[in-house]
DNA sequence: CCTAGCATTCTTAAAAAGTGAATATTAGAG
DNA sequence: CTCTAATATTCACTTTTTAAGAATGCTAGG
């Protein structure tokens, strides 16, 4: 069994026919029969189940499906392995939550290339859940997620911790006003895209208050976010580090929240199995050193 | 990079020589220069130092080893959990210390195979630290080890808990008796090889009572153990269910010591990360169901 | 009862791997 | 210092494996 077998069989059993995978593998059906032929033969099992409109796995295939997975990614892992000297290089591909990656990661992964400019790093942006799964199946090489994560499989390390403050017009200056001088409904709401922890937070904060049904309004930039508070548009909620200019600029008023709420952490992940790479371990000392843990 | 490549790689690194690879591979030199040469390309990096007298690993070299013999396991592993359809059967490699394999697994695997005959089991019998290691390696599938065993890629259950007693032969029926009754550097040890737990248990219990210089007298049989006992011949350290028939012949005597030298724990092993076969569920529930943990 | 989509089979061409002899390199013996 | 024995490498050649393309067979859906 080799893995051009292995990586045919996945692309097989993942696209459902064998006329796909040929597609997906810039060769012909009868290539691809042939493998997974002798694949079946060697095994001893028939993998799938032929009918008339492609395949599907049988118990056999199931079961080696997570496999077929786990061998190209530890041969993938090998490689780098064996070429990594210890000097930071090669490709490194990281991912983060959408916030992180617009609040926190241009400092770091600036100081990052600064440091070690021979890696060439790539970034995914995607759901905290996604990460994981991408980070499980060695995807990637690490991510910034929401906390808590519990994985036995993963490596978690507090990356930030964040103080959220809720972010409000400049003539709401304590929590009170802000109860005060809105609807009975609450005010709008300013928030990230769906998937967002901020969000979710910014949700139970509101839910808390008695606000459930207040109005959302969806933004894609931190700084359109803070110039729509200022503009007194509604409320966001924002780690303090970030919104701390505007407020001495007399922009927006920074609400405190009790500590369940204001706290939040953001953690790297990583494969508990893998080899850590020395882009990886760079990236880590970076995260260290550099100071970017904002005490909470 | 195929597994063929990472077999020859992992051959040549072992046996520090292209030629004598190339002999245990059953094929020629030039054959495996090449393969190497090839990973080498593909890799970018030299894996081997060549000198007059053979091939020693460079650093690349000794950072990929590990992971062919993961590879290697990995594919095996993979090719069992795709035969395996529930019904146990196919091979099954469990390593044991050789009193547990003496006292304890007889009726269990006659157990065991009564009821899945079509198992293939191999036994192999060595020290708890050689145990570990081919259960780490994924030579074993498992094995009967003294506790403590603390790993991280490890999973531990206890097995057996077994109650040791000082054997003694029967004149001597309290431990007062047998200090009384005996030399100042005490009665002779009779033990299993080295490396047997119980041995090092009869050691430190010797050495607890003033006696760390007593003669050793190596057996290697149970039977022959408790004969000589009975002789006269010196004490023994065994579990109390497999001597009691002896004692209740009036052949020895049973001396009961203190909990922290008496109780002893045989823990079964696996890797963490392995697929549990079939075979391998049915030792475990042979285990759990057979009654085959004797309380303490 | 066709037809379109799919897997399989077969033949042939190409690529890869294996073989064996020749060659180069070097440590150690004489 | 030279010769020898052990070793890796190179190269020409053979065998085996794999890929490609055409042809065949199967089946659901119109």
């Amino acid at each position: 069994m080799e893995l051009v077998d292995l990586l045919t069989f996945s692309v097989v059993a993942r696209s459902g026919g064998i006329t796909r995978a040929a597609e997906e593998l810039n060769t012909v059906q009868s290539n691809v029969t042939q493998r997974i032929k002798a694949l079946e033969a060697e095994i001893g099992t028939a993998l799938f189940e032929r009918h008339s409109r492609g395949m599907t796995l049988t118990g056999a295939g199931r079961r080696l499906f997570p496999y077929a997975a786990r061998m190209a990614a530890l041969s993938r892992e090998a490689v780098l392995a064996a070429r990594d000297d210890g000097e930071p290089k090669g490709p490194l591909s990281i991912g983060s939550m959408e916030t992180t990656a617009a609040i926190r990661l241009p400092t770091l992964l600036a100081e990052f290339h600064r440091r070690y400019p021979a890696v060439q790093l790539t970034l995914k942006t995607a759901t905290t859940a996604d990460l994981v799964a991408s980070v499980l199946d060695g995807t990637l090489d690490g991510a910034f997620v929401a906390a808590p994560i519990d994985h036995a499989e993963l490596v978690a390390t507090v990356a930030f911790r964040e103080e959220l403050v809720l972010v409000a017009p400049r003539r709401f200056n304590t929590l009170a006003a802000l109860r005060a001088g809105t609807a009975e409904s609450g005010p709008t709401a300013l928030v990230f895209r769906t998937g967002c922890t901020y969000r979710q937070r910014l949700e139970q904060v509101f839910s808390d208050f008695g606000w459930p049904s207040a109005a959302r309004f969806e933004l894609g930039t931190l700084d359109g976010m803070i110039g729509c508070v200022a503009a007194g548009m509604g409320v966001s909620l924002l780690p303090r580090a970030v919104v701390e200019r505007s407020e001495q600029r007399k922009e927006v008023s920074l609400l405190a929240l009790d500590a369940p709420w204001a706290q939040v952490e953001t953690l790297f992940i990583q494969r508990r199995a893998a080899h850590q790479t020395s882009a990886l371990s760079g990236l880590l000392s970076c995260l260290n050193g550099a100071d970017c843990v904002v005490a909470a």
